[in-house]
DNA sequence: CAAGTATATTAGAATATACTAATATACTAT
DNA sequence: ATAGTATATTAGTATATTCTAATATACTTG
């Protein structure tokens, strides 16, 4: 009889499965973090923005439309989960609501994306 | 009378629409390798198996399936989401098939993921 | 070859994602 | 205040994702 998930050579690997068990707790609190900065860089469209605001110091809803030859509402939707997501801040100025990347992750995107 | 998406700011911003439009067709080559890797890794479950690599030279499903307390079946499932992306390789040696990291990837990953 | 085992695949359900189209909001400026 | 404009939000639809449960595959080994 075995366990439902596992194979014949569970006991040799025991020490393993503890190890690498304790890994996994060790980093649990960044892991999600960093799987949810994953997975907003894992959309072209998002990923795009990223890079351009990596270049151009800051854009409007309006600039990302036209760049992107998108309609406003999905850049608005974008925006607002890469805002949710830490990675990027607003501000009004006027008429016009300018985005630009969060300093504090400014380096993380860089490195990620730049390497 | 107006673009659709563009504000009436737009003849004023002609410069940066167009410097970031080049921007995007000279990186685009690169930008869906990125955004797929970057969705790959965008999953926690993904997240943890690639981690556990960096440490552990190489696993089976099950051993995967014992530390992440998970079914075979979806591990099995995302490994292979991992290897169809490049990102894993396997071997079979007698009853085990094992599964590493792609050594073309590995300094990348390691980049992304360790800092 | 036959039986057993590790792994892969499939179908299906629940949920999440990303767009369109329409509308609402919040500000500006006359 | 009123009208106008930039942006945000919502509802709805099509598609993608991720799991479970069941089954198929491919190898090993007696």
């Amino acid at each position: 009889m075995k366990d439902e998930n596992s194979c014949c050579r569970l006991s040799v690997d025991a020490d393993l499965i503890k190890d690498a068990k304790a890994c996994l707790v060790k980093n649990e609190a960044d892991l999600l973090t960093q799987s949810k900065i994953f997975s907003l860089l894992g959309n072209d469209v998002r990923l795009k923005i990223v890079r351009l605001f990596l270049e151009f110091e800051r854009m409007c809803v309006c600039d990302l439309a036209d760049i992107l030859e998108m309609n406003q509402s999905p850049i608005s939707q974008h925006l607002r989960k890469l805002k949710d997501g830490g990675l990027l801040l607003n501000k009004r100025e006027g008429m016009t609501i300018f985005y630009f990347l969060n300093p504090k992750e400014k380096e993380r995107l860089e490195r990620l994306i730049k390497g």
